[in-house]
DNA sequence: ACGTCTTCCTAAGGGTCTTAGGCAAATTCT
DNA sequence: AGAATTTGCCTAAGACCCTTAGGAAGACGT
């Protein structure tokens, strides 16, 4: 029996290519111990249980789109800022469906704490800075800006915009011109 | 053998509420056998197979959702209108999660082309008649008003929002202030 | 070289989806 | 009403998938 130096990082990033490629409700144990030509039953030497291989995928995504993020608002402020972060975030879910779906996977409490789910919330609010909100009305954009960009994401991959001929790009850029005017506008309470 | 009365309808309904219980994700043909005292392949007499379930309670739900949705908005306009919208909306993914997760589904065009959808979108933009927004402007804001929406009850479904002690309540009525403060000053192309 | 730990295997039980074929109840036809 | 047809449910069985138990052989430290 030769070993198939199988780990459980290797496992983590197979395991999300194929979830890129056939969804990530398709990702299973079964075809994950096929693609390393191996038996099933090896794979829980590994990983605990299927579960336990979707919240390592989960983890994987949020700190790969946690570091495209990153990586796109460096050195950007204000609207400029807000634009990045925004087609950082879209680009990385059309780049990688089955990722993305893993990453809205619901975590539980101390998984979800040592996930780079702090670091999305804390970019969210390096984005407001431009926008001058005290808190709590900080904390309601957040909100809101994390919903308006899976929301819009969602939708646009489950297919939702395609009976409509109007371009998808076109309506993306103009929601966050309102988006940027309803910040810099922020209603008083 | 007496018969156990299945239909398909009873079918679809009995499914809806096992996902309201269990979640759309474990509703199973097995269980739902189980539910009606009946061997899992008797039912393949009433439905083509678990996707085509799974269909059905999409069009339920997004059946439901619009008829709850008109009733919401009926009489109203404006900003009243886009509150009503957003709270029967909101309301209804929180009474109804499973059949929530249902209508969220991907549907192939025919199907989504029968579906409650077109209600959807329809009453999306009779809520933007109250802001004046010409063509192309109008369509973009009925998809940054979906995405918001459901983004923003998809996040706080998922135990999204539940790091923070701010009221989710207040941040989803000042996201809807601020929602319609960037509908009013929709930004000129 | 020896013992230990790790990785992989076989075996097996349980769950889900689905099709095929049969019997009996319900419905329709004459 | 009785016969013919359709419909609803059953058993049987195959194809996957998840998971655990126990064993053998490779890898590694002493």
């Amino acid at each position: 029996m030769v070993r198939a130096g199988v780990t459980v990082e290797r496992l983590t990033r197979a395991a999300a290519e194929l979830a890129d490629e056939v969804g990530f409700d398709k990702v299973t144990v079964a075809a994950l111990a096929r693609r390393f030509g191996v038996k099933e039953a090896s794979l829980y030497s590994h990983i605990r249980n299927a579960h336990d291989l979707k919240t390592r995928m989960a983890l994987l995504a949020l700190a790969e789109l946690a570091d495209e993020v990153a990586a796109a608002i460096a050195g950007r402020a204000g609207k400029d800022a807000l634009v990045a972060f925004a087609g950082a975030y879209r680009s990385y879910a059309k780049r990688h469906p089955g990722r993305y779906a893993a990453a809205r996977m619901e975590l539980d409490l101390e998984t979800a704490r040592a996930s780079a789910a702090g670091r999305h919330a804390e970019m969210t609010r390096a984005i407001l800075r431009g926008y001058e909100l005290a808190e709590p009305d900080q904390t309601d954009a957040v909100r809101m800006l994390g919903g308006m960009f899976h929301g819009f994401v969602s939708l646009e991959t489950a297919g939702a915009f395609q009976h409509h001929p109007r371009d998808i790009e076109a309506s993306w850029n103009r929601t966050l011109d309102a988006l940027d005017a309803a910040l810099r506008n922020w209603p008083p309470a």
